[in-house]
This record gives C-alpha cells, sequence and structure tokens, in this order.
DNA sequence: TTCAATAGTTCACTAGTTCTGAACCATTGA
DNA sequence: TCAATGGTTCAGAACTAGTGAACTATTGAA
C-alpha cells in the first residue's frame, strides 16, 4: 500500500480546502470527526452506510491530500483527525466558521 | 437571450457558496467586485484578460447561480454586484472570512 | 501456519463537469 | 442600416467523481 501523503502546513491552500469542503459529504465527515474529538476510522466516520467504500476512500483521500485531515494506520484501521492546528495557523476562524453553517 | 436567475436568500446554500469560491478565479472575480464598491461588468471584473469568454461567461453565471452575485442588464453590458446582504444574512462572517485569505 | 474476516486502496468503467472556439443574440452609436 | 461591443449558447475535448470488482495489509482463530 503506498505511504499516505499528507500536505505540509504551508502548502494548505484555500481553495484547496474551499473545494474539499464544498461536498456535503466531506462536510459531514470532517464534522463528525471534529465533534468526535478523537481519531475515527473511515467507517465509523461515514456519512451514511449505504456509501461505496471506494467513494468513502476517495473522499478521505481528498480530505487528506486537502490538508483537512490526518491519517495514520493503526492496525487494520485508519485512524483520522481533524488538523485543526495547521488549519487555524492558516486560516484562523475559517473552519470554525464553515463547520458553524454545515447542518 | 433567457432570462438571468437569481436564487432567493433562502436558497443560498454553504455548499453552492463554497463550491463557487473554490475556484481561484471566481474568488478573484469575487474580490475585485468587493474592492469596487459598484457594479462591473464581466470583462472588467475578468481576473485575466486572456480568459476565453465563453470560461468567464460561465464562471459568472455560477457565481450568480449560487447567489454570490447579482446581475442586472444594463444596455450593452451585465452590472455585477456581490449580494452581501443577503450572504451575510444567510451566514454571517463567512464572505469576509474567505475573502480575507484570497491572495 | 493457514485461513477467514475486516478495513481500505486501486483499477476500469460510466456519467457528469469544465474549458474552449465558433456561432450567435442584443444593444448602441455612427 | 451596419459595424462594434458585451455576453450567451453550443458542441467537442479533457478532466473529475461515483461505483463494483479485485486487490493488499492486518488481525485473530483454528
Amino acid at each position: 500500500m503506498a505511504q499516505l501523503f499528507h500536505p505540509s502546513r504551508e502548502d494548505i491552500t484555500l481553495a484547496g480546502v474551499l473545494s474539499a469542503l464544498a461536498d456535503p459529504m466531506r462536510l459531514r465527515i470532517v464534522k463528525s470527526l471534529m465533534e468526535q474529538k478523537d481519531c475515527m476510522s473511515c467507517t465509523a466516520a461515514a456519512p451514511c452506510p449505504d456509501m461505496a467504500k471506494s467513494t468513502l476512500s476517495n473522499h478521505f483521500r481528498i480530505l487528506r491530500e486537502s490538508g483537512l485531515i490526518h491519517t495514520t494506520k493503526q492496525g487494520v484501521e485508519h485512524r483520522n483527525v481533524v488538523r485543526e492546528a495547521d488549519l487555524n495557523a492558516r486560516f484562523p476562524k475559517l473552519l470554525k466558521t464553515i463547520l458553524g453553517y454545515a447542518e
């Protein structure tokens, strides 16, 4: 399995963050992760149970590559956290403002 | 020519706004319009002069249909304004926060 | 060790979107 | 009436997203 790519803090772009969050499913994933305040596996954070695994995997990849989440392998599953510190350093209040309006 | 469609204030969605602003060109268009504080024609607000007319037209349509801008026909040209009041009523501070990070 | 179960990824396909040039429409001014 | 200006629409090429099937990696049980 290929190494999971994460952009460094300074490589996180506004366009990347916005386009990652522009998808309602990904917005719900990030919201779930934020509310949990703890690492979550991909399936645990899935916005709806009937979503195809490959689709879910793709959403997590987009969130990861845009710098919104950090993923680590832990045994058989992947643990995900929102990169709050990096995002707040890069774009203060942006994440909180956007997530505040997510249903 | 078809009538220009504008969503009503309550039909402006977060996903629509975010995906409209997720494109760097559209972000620059909105930023220009905000800075101008006055109506601007489509070509005047164009982020780069070499962009195809059809592409520009499409960007303005997306901005219009997502509720970000309001367009009125005035003679031969279209005058555009950012729907600040509607956006601030719907998602307070969102626009200002996002545009603050646009280069 | 072997084998099945679990959690994700990758691949190939289909469906939809974006960018572009060409053709078009509406308004204005000569 | 006719050319110029400012946009829109259309069709095609290039790209992107969603999905099932096949795959990889880890774990736990026999």
